[in-house]
DNA sequence: AGACGTACTACGACAGACGTAGTACGTCTG
DNA sequence: CAGACGTACTACGTCTGTCGTAGTACGTCT
Protein backbone atom coordinates (compact mmCIF):
# COMPACT_ATOMS: atom_id res chain seq x y z
CA UNK A 1 0.00 0.00 0.00
CA UNK A 2 1.44 2.99 -1.29
CA UNK A 3 1.08 6.33 1.39
CA UNK A 4 1.75 9.55 0.77
CA UNK A 5 4.86 10.88 3.61
CA UNK A 6 4.09 13.63 4.73
CA UNK A 7 7.51 15.12 3.42
CA UNK A 8 5.88 15.76 0.21
CA UNK A 9 3.00 16.89 1.67
CA UNK A 10 4.94 19.64 3.74
CA UNK A 11 4.50 22.89 2.50
CA UNK A 12 1.40 22.07 0.32
CA UNK A 13 -1.43 21.59 3.49
CA UNK A 14 -1.61 25.35 3.41
CA UNK A 15 -2.57 25.14 -0.42
CA UNK A 16 -4.84 22.70 0.04
CA UNK A 17 -7.01 24.71 3.18
CA UNK A 18 -6.27 27.94 1.36
CA UNK A 19 -8.08 25.85 -1.50
CA UNK A 20 -11.18 25.34 0.22
CA UNK A 21 -11.50 28.76 1.96
CA UNK A 22 -11.31 30.24 -2.09
CA UNK A 23 -15.20 30.23 -2.35
CA UNK A 24 -16.27 30.57 1.37
CA UNK A 25 -14.77 30.75 4.77
CA UNK A 26 -15.07 27.75 6.60
CA UNK A 27 -13.57 25.84 10.00
CA UNK A 28 -10.97 23.34 11.41
CA UNK A 29 -12.83 20.37 11.73
CA UNK A 30 -14.96 21.12 8.37
CA UNK A 31 -11.84 21.91 6.47
CA UNK A 32 -10.42 18.73 7.38
CA UNK A 33 -13.83 16.77 6.68
CA UNK A 34 -13.77 18.30 2.79
CA UNK A 35 -10.29 17.33 2.17
CA UNK A 36 -10.36 13.89 3.15
CA UNK A 37 -13.36 13.99 1.14
CA UNK A 38 -12.05 15.89 -2.04
CA UNK A 39 -9.06 13.06 -2.11
CA UNK A 40 -11.68 10.29 -1.58
CA UNK A 41 -9.73 9.48 1.93
CA UNK A 42 -5.89 9.47 0.08
CA UNK A 43 -5.09 12.55 2.77
CA UNK A 44 -6.10 12.79 6.19
CA UNK A 45 -5.19 15.87 7.53
CA UNK A 46 -4.11 15.66 11.23
CA UNK A 47 -5.47 17.99 13.56
CA UNK A 48 -2.30 19.72 15.02
CA UNK A 49 -1.01 20.00 11.30
CA UNK A 50 -4.22 21.58 10.55
CA UNK A 51 -4.60 24.47 13.65
CA UNK A 52 -0.82 24.84 13.23
CA UNK A 53 -1.24 25.62 9.87
CA UNK A 54 -4.32 28.20 10.48
CA UNK A 55 -1.78 29.79 13.23
CA UNK A 56 0.91 30.15 11.09
CA UNK A 57 -1.01 31.35 8.01
CA UNK A 58 -3.04 33.99 10.25
CA UNK A 59 0.18 35.49 11.46
CA UNK A 60 1.69 35.62 7.93
CA UNK A 61 -1.50 37.56 6.97
CA UNK A 62 -2.96 34.92 4.66
CA UNK A 63 -6.29 34.24 6.52
CA UNK A 64 -8.25 36.00 9.27
CA UNK A 65 -9.93 34.19 12.07
CA UNK A 66 -13.52 34.92 13.82
CA UNK A 67 -16.14 33.55 15.84
CA UNK A 68 -19.34 32.71 13.94
CA UNK A 69 -21.95 30.32 14.39
CA UNK A 70 -22.26 27.29 12.00
CA UNK A 71 -25.54 27.66 10.32
CA UNK A 72 -26.97 24.13 10.39
CA UNK A 73 -26.17 23.59 14.13
CA UNK A 74 -25.98 26.76 15.58
CA UNK A 75 -22.86 26.46 17.42
CA UNK A 76 -19.76 28.70 17.97
CA UNK A 77 -16.92 27.45 16.00
CA UNK A 78 -14.00 29.84 15.10
CA UNK A 79 -14.07 30.34 11.11
CA UNK A 80 -11.22 31.35 8.94
CA UNK A 81 -11.15 33.64 5.23
CA UNK A 82 -8.91 33.86 2.85
CA UNK A 83 -7.40 37.35 2.94
CA UNK A 84 -6.39 39.35 -0.37
CA UNK A 85 -2.84 38.40 0.68
CA UNK A 86 -4.07 34.82 1.00
CA UNK A 87 -5.30 34.65 -2.62
CA UNK A 88 -2.02 35.94 -3.80
CA UNK A 89 -0.53 33.74 -2.07
CA UNK A 90 -2.44 30.22 -3.32
CA UNK A 91 -1.88 31.87 -6.97
CA UNK A 92 1.99 31.76 -6.64
CA UNK A 93 2.07 28.34 -4.82
CA UNK A 94 -0.44 27.10 -7.67
CA UNK A 95 2.24 28.05 -10.08
CA UNK A 96 5.63 27.03 -7.99
CA UNK A 97 3.53 23.33 -8.44
CA UNK A 98 3.41 23.31 -11.94
CA UNK A 99 7.52 23.65 -11.53
CA UNK A 100 8.02 21.48 -9.48
CA UNK A 101 6.31 19.12 -10.42
CA UNK A 102 8.01 19.63 -13.72
CA UNK A 103 11.56 18.83 -11.72
CA UNK A 104 10.65 16.16 -9.39
CA UNK A 105 9.13 14.25 -12.75
CA UNK A 106 12.86 14.35 -14.17
CA UNK A 107 13.75 12.20 -11.85
CA UNK A 108 11.35 9.77 -11.69
CA UNK A 109 10.39 6.89 -13.57
CA UNK A 110 7.07 5.71 -15.11
CA UNK A 111 6.04 2.21 -14.27
CA UNK A 112 6.98 -0.29 -16.64
CA UNK A 113 9.89 1.72 -18.11
CA UNK B 1 10.47 34.06 -10.24
CA UNK B 2 8.63 31.10 -9.25
CA UNK B 3 11.37 29.15 -6.84
CA UNK B 4 11.00 25.86 -5.43
CA UNK B 5 10.59 25.69 -1.83
CA UNK B 6 12.72 23.38 -0.46
CA UNK B 7 9.70 22.11 1.67
CA UNK B 8 8.05 20.45 -1.60
CA UNK B 9 11.24 19.05 -2.16
CA UNK B 10 11.94 17.62 0.98
CA UNK B 11 11.30 14.02 0.98
CA UNK B 12 12.67 13.90 -2.71
CA UNK B 13 16.40 14.54 -2.80
CA UNK B 14 16.57 10.95 -1.87
CA UNK B 15 14.65 9.76 -4.80
CA UNK B 16 16.63 12.60 -7.27
CA UNK B 17 20.17 11.71 -6.27
CA UNK B 18 18.81 7.52 -6.50
CA UNK B 19 18.12 8.21 -9.96
CA UNK B 20 21.45 9.39 -10.78
CA UNK B 21 22.95 6.73 -9.19
CA UNK B 22 20.66 3.79 -11.25
CA UNK B 23 22.84 3.14 -13.64
CA UNK B 24 26.42 3.84 -12.42
CA UNK B 25 27.83 5.00 -8.97
CA UNK B 26 28.67 8.78 -8.46
CA UNK B 27 30.09 10.93 -6.28
CA UNK B 28 28.94 13.97 -4.26
CA UNK B 29 30.21 17.00 -6.71
CA UNK B 30 29.70 14.93 -9.69
CA UNK B 31 26.21 14.37 -8.32
CA UNK B 32 25.23 17.85 -7.43
CA UNK B 33 26.00 19.00 -11.47
CA UNK B 34 24.08 16.23 -12.64
CA UNK B 35 21.07 17.04 -10.68
CA UNK B 36 21.46 20.85 -11.94
CA UNK B 37 21.59 19.83 -15.40
CA UNK B 38 19.10 17.35 -15.65
CA UNK B 39 17.34 20.14 -14.12
CA UNK B 40 18.27 22.82 -16.36
CA UNK B 41 19.90 25.09 -13.49
CA UNK B 42 15.98 25.27 -11.87
CA UNK B 43 17.02 23.03 -9.05
CA UNK B 44 20.48 23.08 -7.53
CA UNK B 45 21.04 20.96 -4.11
CA UNK B 46 23.06 22.32 -1.09
CA UNK B 47 26.02 20.86 -0.33
CA UNK B 48 24.93 20.34 3.26
CA UNK B 49 21.58 18.96 2.20
CA UNK B 50 22.92 16.25 -0.71
CA UNK B 51 26.07 14.91 2.16
CA UNK B 52 23.35 14.62 4.85
CA UNK B 53 21.34 12.95 2.13
CA UNK B 54 24.27 10.35 2.00
CA UNK B 55 24.69 9.27 4.91
CA UNK B 56 21.01 9.06 6.34
CA UNK B 57 20.75 6.80 2.83
CA UNK B 58 23.80 4.59 4.11
CA UNK B 59 22.25 4.36 7.45
CA UNK B 60 19.38 2.90 6.12
CA UNK B 61 20.76 0.27 2.93
CA UNK B 62 19.94 1.99 0.57
CA UNK B 63 23.77 3.20 -0.86
CA UNK B 64 27.32 1.90 -0.15
CA UNK B 65 29.92 4.26 -0.27
CA UNK B 66 33.48 3.49 -1.17
CA UNK B 67 36.57 5.25 -2.08
CA UNK B 68 37.70 5.44 -5.98
CA UNK B 69 39.78 7.52 -8.40
CA UNK B 70 37.82 9.74 -10.49
CA UNK B 71 38.66 8.13 -14.28
CA UNK B 72 38.81 11.43 -15.81
CA UNK B 73 41.09 13.48 -12.96
CA UNK B 74 42.63 10.13 -10.92
CA UNK B 75 41.63 11.68 -7.73
CA UNK B 76 40.43 10.36 -4.97
CA UNK B 77 36.21 10.54 -4.36
CA UNK B 78 33.90 9.12 -2.09
CA UNK B 79 31.67 6.83 -4.76
CA UNK B 80 28.29 5.94 -3.48
CA UNK B 81 26.21 2.61 -5.29
CA UNK B 82 23.21 1.78 -4.96
CA UNK B 83 22.00 -1.54 -3.40
CA UNK B 84 18.92 -3.76 -4.19
CA UNK B 85 17.29 -2.12 -1.36
CA UNK B 86 17.84 1.82 -2.21
CA UNK B 87 16.72 0.46 -5.84
CA UNK B 88 13.48 -1.03 -4.49
CA UNK B 89 13.09 2.26 -2.31
CA UNK B 90 13.47 4.56 -5.29
CA UNK B 91 10.65 2.31 -6.90
CA UNK B 92 8.40 2.45 -4.10
CA UNK B 93 8.95 6.37 -4.08
CA UNK B 94 8.14 6.73 -7.71
CA UNK B 95 4.79 4.66 -6.93
CA UNK B 96 4.51 7.53 -3.93
CA UNK B 97 5.37 10.37 -6.15
CA UNK B 98 2.23 9.60 -8.57
CA UNK B 99 -0.35 8.94 -5.71
CA UNK B 100 1.00 12.48 -4.17
CA UNK B 101 0.82 14.27 -7.36
CA UNK B 102 -2.84 13.19 -8.09
CA UNK B 103 -4.02 14.26 -4.77
CA UNK B 104 -2.03 18.02 -4.77
CA UNK B 105 -3.55 18.73 -7.79
CA UNK B 106 -7.07 17.85 -6.44
CA UNK B 107 -6.00 21.35 -4.80
CA UNK B 108 -4.60 23.67 -7.12
CA UNK B 109 -5.89 25.55 -10.08
CA UNK B 110 -4.68 25.94 -13.18
CA UNK B 111 -3.48 28.97 -14.62
CA UNK B 112 -6.76 31.01 -16.39
CA UNK B 113 -9.12 28.74 -14.62
C1' DA C 1 -23.37 5.14 31.66
C1' DG C 2 -20.10 5.05 28.34
C1' DA C 3 -18.73 5.30 23.64
C1' DC C 4 -18.33 8.26 19.89
C1' DG C 5 -18.29 12.44 17.06
C1' DT C 6 -17.37 17.27 17.13
C1' DA C 7 -14.10 21.13 18.02
C1' DC C 8 -10.58 22.63 19.56
C1' DT C 9 -5.70 23.92 22.65
C1' DA C 10 -1.06 23.04 24.54
C1' DC C 11 3.39 21.05 24.59
C1' DG C 12 7.14 18.73 23.07
C1' DA C 13 9.74 15.55 19.79
C1' DC C 14 11.63 14.70 15.41
C1' DA C 15 13.71 14.99 10.91
C1' DG C 16 15.17 17.15 6.76
C1' DA C 17 16.87 21.36 4.69
C1' DC C 18 19.93 24.93 5.20
C1' DG C 19 23.39 28.55 6.96
C1' DT C 20 27.96 29.17 8.31
C1' DA C 21 32.46 27.88 8.58
C1' DG C 22 36.55 25.49 7.80
C1' DT C 23 39.93 22.40 5.29
C1' DA C 24 42.56 21.06 1.33
C1' DC C 25 44.28 20.93 -3.21
C1' DG C 26 44.76 22.25 -8.05
C1' DT C 27 44.18 25.56 -11.90
C1' DC C 28 43.67 29.85 -13.93
C1' DT C 29 44.56 34.82 -14.33
C1' DG C 30 46.20 39.50 -13.77
C1' DC D 1 53.35 34.65 -7.93
C1' DA D 2 49.45 35.88 -5.19
C1' DG D 3 44.80 35.53 -4.95
C1' DA D 4 40.50 34.10 -6.89
C1' DC D 5 37.95 30.25 -8.19
C1' DG D 6 36.47 25.46 -8.79
C1' DT D 7 36.52 21.01 -6.70
C1' DA D 8 35.38 17.97 -2.76
C1' DC D 9 34.21 17.44 1.18
C1' DT D 10 33.20 17.66 7.00
C1' DA D 11 31.23 19.60 11.24
C1' DC D 12 27.95 21.96 13.88
C1' DG D 13 24.01 24.29 14.86
C1' DT D 14 19.33 26.44 13.61
C1' DC D 15 14.80 26.49 11.83
C1' DT D 16 10.31 24.90 10.45
C1' DG D 17 6.45 21.93 9.53
C1' DT D 18 4.53 17.64 10.89
C1' DC D 19 3.03 14.67 14.25
C1' DG D 20 2.38 12.23 18.84
C1' DT D 21 0.29 12.66 23.17
C1' DA D 22 -2.84 14.55 26.09
C1' DG D 23 -6.50 17.17 27.81
C1' DT D 24 -11.02 19.84 27.72
C1' DA D 25 -15.83 20.31 26.62
C1' DC D 26 -20.29 19.39 24.84
C1' DG D 27 -23.93 16.76 22.45
C1' DT D 28 -25.89 12.44 20.62
C1' DC D 29 -26.59 7.68 20.32
C1' DT D 30 -27.17 3.02 22.26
Amino acid sequence: MVEISSDVIRGYTDTMILSILWDEPSYGYEISKTIRMISDGKYVIKETTLYSAFSRMEKNGYLKSFPMEDLKTGKKRTYYSMTDAGRKYYIEKCEEWELTKEVIELFIRKEGV
